[in-house]
RNA sequence: GGAGAGGUAGCCUAAUUGGUAAGGCAGUAGUCUUGAAAACUACCGCGGGAAACCGCUUGCAGGUUCGAGUCCUGUCCUCUCCGCCA
């Protein structure tokens, strides 16, 4: 959620910002007549209310001192107002609804150093990792390798669930869960995160929290029962709403968290699209990070959390580059994201694996996450970061396309072989 | 699923037949002190405001009333017992 006031002292870059995320601005064309209604109306609402309090203390000082004729003439004068007031607050409810409604359904504002442009193609590389290794062979993919290996059963899981879900078995499973204990390890080891394990059903308030409401409900799976459950989409959801409507004491920050969880995402809009194998899947496992830090020093956690995730890779020795996306490819309640792509021989191209956002105060507004400094200073909303470290599904891909042998087995990365029961090698049985 | 108890500011605890949230601890600033402690003073839920001040706040949402922590309805959460259960 953008700062109301922000908005209306600077109408014009927020429009500009807007347009740059190909964002239609015509929801703002009324913000300046709404926002002055707004607050006309709700100081002639809090006028009345302080008149009516102001008469309905007067009648009880009247009643403790006895005098019952007077009380009953100052009710009969104040009754007079109960009209008024009631229509006013019910003019100031319905303007506050409507700036609620505009406000909830606008995207962050891009930070100032994000690359400007219309979509993808104006992403920017920043860095390069490794080397894509050379085969002296024909690649495979992910699926053709580990479906001969006898690890990934497509066509059962599609009997059991449907299209774009897996099943894993056997030392196909056993990475899997490697990948997420050596994650969660190295990020609580090694970069201060607290491991946590979050509920994978949330309410609605903490779906808006994060900005998944309003506007992207069709991404989700949502439950049928009524207390509007839905499958969380990602551990950002329900680790960044840890301390919603809550003020936070300075000296506690910055907050890192680090959650495995298996995500639910609908899909709904990318059918036809990466429909071969694991990479785009209605259920898969993430290791998320998440913090939440002093707005003058999310830049740097974000730097920070950035190469946190990029660790694992240099760790698995997966090569990658990492590119900022441009105004035009950013999610909604981001103001800077880097994308880390790790190279995919069978696509021959880099595939994301993360994706590390600085959210800024965008989503603390609308949890209502505030801190305090020392002193008893005003609240102040935090600023909110969160990225992959990493999505579990792809690095697991990227594990068995890039380490492949000419005989179809896998080598298993040095720094997994401790979490494989010293397995080195996955072949055919 | 059945029965019961409860939710007041960071924590603890009050509030008469409904009269407009009292107090303690912790915390912050200051006085005093070589320093600290103690004592004393102020602040000490949220929002707006330069300030004066105003509005909001007893889990949440409604209702009755001039006025609701208190009465009524719904709902959420916590705890206890019984049943069921990984």
């Amino acid at each position: 959620m953008l700062d109301p006031n922000y908005v209306r002292e600077n109408l014009d870059s927020v429009r500009a910002a807007l347009a740059a995320r190909n964002f239609p601005t015509a929801a703002l064309d009324h913000f300046a007549e709404l926002d002055a209604e707004r607050r006309r109306v709700n100081s002639e609402a809090d006028a009345v209310n302080h008149e009516r309090n102001n008469a309905s203390k007067e009648i009880g000082a009247l009643m403790q001192a006895g005098k019952k004729t007077e009380a009953e003439a100052k009710k009969a004068e104040v009754a007079g107002l109960k009209g008024r007031q009631t229509e006013l607050e019910k003019q100031r409810d319905e303007a506050d609804a409507a700036m609620r409604d505009l406000l909830s359904g606008l995207p962050n504002l891009p930070a100032e150093d994000v690359p400007v442009g219309p979509d993808e193609s104006a992403n920017v590389e920043i860095r390069r990792w490794g080397t894509p290794r050379e085969f002296d062979f024909e690649v495979k993919d992910h699926v053709d390798l580990a479906t001969d290996l006898g690890i990934l059963d497509l066509e059962r899981a599609a009997k059991v669930a449907g299209a774009r879900f897996a099943i894993l078995s056997g030392f196909g499973a056993k990475l899997e869960r490697a990948l997420v204990n050596f994650m969660l390890d190295v990020h609580t080891r090694d970069h201060g995160y607290k491991e946590t394990l979050p509920p994978l059903i949330v309410n609605r308030d903490t779906l808006f929290g994060t900005g998944q409401l309003p506007k992207f409900e069709e991404d989700l799976f949502t439950l049928t029962d009524e207390r509007g459950f839905s499958l969380i989409p990602t551990a950002e959801v329900p680790v960044t709403n840890y301390h919603r409507d809550e003020i936070l004491d300075a000296s506690g920050l910055p907050l890192k968290f680090v959650a495995y969880t298996p995500c639910f995402r609908s899909e709904a809009g990318s059918y036809g699209r990466d429909t071969r194998g694991l990479i785009r899947q209605h259920q898969f496992e993430k290791v998320e990070l998440v913090k939440l830090c002093l707005p003058e020093e999310s830049d740097r956690e974000h730097e920070d959390l950035t190469a946190n995730a990029e660790k694992i890779l240099q760790l698995l020795e997966l090569p990658y580059r990492t590119v900022v996306l441009s105004t035009g490819d950013m999610g909604f309640s981001a103001r800077k994201t880097y994308d880390i792509e790790v190279w995919l021989p069978s696509q021959n191209t880099f595939r994301e694996i993360s994706s590390c956002s600085n959210c800024g105060d965008f989503q603390a507004r609308r949890m209502g996450t505030r801190f305090r400094r020392a002193g008893g200073a005003k609240p102040e909303y935090v600023h909110t970061l969160n990225g992959s470290g990493l999505a579990v599904g792809r690095t697991w891909i990227a594990v068995i396309e890039n380490y492949q042998q000419a005989d179809g087995s896998i080598v298993i990365p040095d720094a997994l072989r401790p979490y494989m029961n010293g397995v080195e090698q996955i072949a055919k049985a």
